[in-house]
DNA sequence: CGGACAAGCTGA
DNA sequence: CAGCTTGTCCGG
């Protein structure tokens, strides 16, 4: 068994019926009892109500179902809850209190217990999830199922085929279409398709119901997805009704969109594949970039090469080593002619904007070599080494010391990278002629429109739909960042940057500006081809027992220490740090991180445990 | 979480 | 030793 510990705090498991020895019912009968999950922070088990006799009369009885919302009188003050059982068998010995109000419809039998398990794989309340999974507003009646309508039939052999296995990562470039995918999907009956962004869910859900099906997006239309259909939605549809679910779909499964980022950390893919496996239906996962969590859970289909190419822009890699190292800003030469836009074909992408990226994000500043523009990098670690004081350089991992000398020329002068976005977009406005947009996330709409370059931290992605180029001006930053998924991190970027300058056929470029062209990233993107990314960085993770090849929750607050003290270190766990504070738990595998973390009381106070944590 | 209650602290 | 604070427990 790999459920929940029982006892106090936990909620019953399967099986775990009450009454267990069958001694014979003596007491009066009281009526119908429900078992209920309140929805309050601290409290993560259920409590036994009596359904009101006055409910039958009107008919609210029939709506008390498992799932349903309702609000209970609970230590003297009404708290939502959920009915997760129903005619339950009261504890002996406890006076029941009747329901006090009805609320509406709420998640079925199979989303609740979903919810149970990823609560306990992400050690967190299930209230929580089953908030996601709850309509927003009240659903008293379902609509009329919708008439099953013929699906199109797609032109695409490789869609049709992803769903004959159980577990398929399908490999897609960053400009492939996914309809044809959805659309198989569909022609095996209710699928529920999750995406990153409301953005994509909205494109794709306007292209579907262009071809007659019947699509709900959740959350806006939960009690649509209930009565039947496509159900389209961003990581919160891994939790909303189906009706009768056929085929599971997660679009860009790479995306860190899909995780959660406040306690639970719950990832959208990944309760996704859990919902499929359960229903026994097929899930397919696409990614530009499968992540190593996907390779490692299904088997991977990769487009035909030529197929795969046309999918990715062009990449212009621009050697930054080659630049006057004393004298080169941020802005070598080779950007001139992509900012004035002088380009081969003057007539291409004309209205759209050159957009150019500089992440500030990590404040880590980058050492160059002064003589021969060599990063200063610890070999070890893969990261910038940090100037500690003048003489000695640092890693940021170990605590490792060296002096201050290149490794490759043996030069004793470096020099510091770093700029900010303000001053480099006077600098951009000079070498372009034109005047050049900051984005930021804080950068409102209507700030942004009709330049003819913008400048910003990768925010701008995300503010700006299509692009002639995109430009990124320090990229270093971003294949360095001393984070286990920077790699995979930065390649997310280039997918990115990819859907807006579209594909090579036409004219999409890219630019990335760094001093170490031959990094696994880059020669990626720079041949289409994210499996020469992939294939070294599982060897890397798996040396490292990093995960997909373990599992880690990061556990940080007042009483984190207290909380690990009570842990120990069980067979098979490793406890890593204190580190800034916090500790890395880690585990063999998931199931195996869950029920360590659940294995031992939360003391009271504060502490957030992050499983999969995204920055260490 | 928030109310109930118990165990400790203070002051005249 | 009442009156208050702080801590711990528990909710149907």
């Amino acid at each position: 068994m790999t459920g929940p510990a029982e006892g106090q705090g936990r909620l019953p498991l399967d099986g775990d019926a009450p009454g267990a020895d069958d001694q014979v019912a003596a007491e009066p009968p009281v009526g119908r009892v429900v078992r209920v999950l309140p929805d309050v922070a601290a409290i993560d088990r259920t409590f036994d109500y009596l359904v009101p006799a006055a409910w039958e009369a009107d008919g609210r009885s029939d709506l008390v179902r498992v799932g349903s919302q309702v609000r209970v009188v609970l230590a003297g003050r009404r708290v939502g809850a959920w009915v997760v059982e129903d005619d339950v068998e009261p504890p002996p010995g406890v006076s029941l209190r009747p329901l006090a109000h009805l609320g509406g419809l709420g998640p079925d039998a199979d989303v609740i217990q979903l919810a149970r398990w990823a609560a306990h794989r992400w050690a967190g309340r299930t209230a929580t999830l089953l908030t996601t999974a709850s309509s927003t507003n009240r659903v008293r009646v379902l609509p009329v199922a919708p008439r099953a309508a013929p699906v199109p039939v797609g032109p695409s052999f490789w869609a049709e085929q992803a769903f004959d296995v159980a577990r398929s990562v399908v490999r897609l470039a960053p400009n492939s279409d996914v309809l044809p995918l959805v659309l198989a999907a569909a022609r095996r009956g209710d699928t529920l398709v999750v995406a990153p962004t409301l953005a994509m869910v909205g494109r794709l859900a306007a292209r579907l119901r262009r071809t007659g099906l019947p699509v709900s997006v959740v959350p806006r239309d939960w009690a649509g997805a209930a009565a039947g259909g496509l159900v389209l939605g961003a990581r919160a549809a891994a939790l909303a009704p189906v009706r009768d679910l056929a085929a599971v779909v997660v679009l860009d499964e790479h995306d860190e969109s899909l995780r959660e980022e406040r306690a639970p950390t719950w990832n959208a893919r990944d309760i996704a594949i859990e919902r499929a496996r359960r229903a026994g239906v097929p899930c397919v996962l696409t990614s530009p970039c499968p992540s190593l969590e996907s390779l490692a859970w299904g088997s991977e289909a990769t487009p035909p090469r030529a197929e795969e190419r046309a999918g990715w822009p062009l990449l212009d890699v621009v050697d930054r080593r080659d630049e006057d190292p004393v004298r080169g800003g941020l802005l070598g030469e080779a950007l001139a002619p992509v900012l004035r836009r002088d380009w081969e074909d003057p007539e291409a992408a004309a209205d759209l904007p050159v957009v150019c990226v500089l992440n500030r994000r990590g404040r880590s500043r980058l050492l160059a070599c002064a003589g021969c523009g060599e990063l200063a990098r610890c070999e070890e670690h893969r990261v910038p080494l940090a100037l500690a004081d003048d003489q000695i350089l640092e890693c940021p991992v170990d605590g490792g010391r060296r002096p201050v000398v290149c490794a490759e020329c043996g030069s004793t002068r470096f020099r510091n990278l770093s700029a900010g976005v303000t001053r480099v977009r006077e600098e951009l406005e000079a070498l372009a002629g034109r005047p050049v947009v900051e984005v930021t996330a804080e950068t409102d709409a209507g700030a942004i429109a009709g330049a003819d370059v913008y400048i910003g931290t990768e925010a701008v992605l995300h503010r700006v739909d299509r692009a002639a180029r995109v430009v990124f001006l320090e990229f270093d930053q971003e294949l360095l960042a001393p984070r286990m998924r920077a790699a995979e991190q930065a390649m997310a970027l280039l997918v990115r940057a990819a859907r807006l300058v579209g594909p090579r056929s036409d004219g999409g470029r890219l630019v990335v500006q760094t001093r170490q062209p031959g990094h696994e990233v880059l020669q990626a993107a720079l041949h289409a081809d994210p499996g020469r990314l992939a294939g070294p960085e599982a060897v890397r993770r798996r040396l490292l027992r990093l995960p997909p090849f373990s599992a880690v929750a990061q556990v940080s607050g007042a009483v984190a220490a207290e909380f690990i003290e009570r842990l120990g270190t069980p067979v098979g766990i490793d406890v890593l740090g204190p580190r800034d504070g916090s500790w890395l738990v880690r585990a063999p595998d998931a199931a195996a991180l869950a029920d360590v973390l659940a294995s031992v009381q939360r003391p009271a106070g504060r502490m957030r445990i992050e499983v999969d944590p995204v920055r260490i």
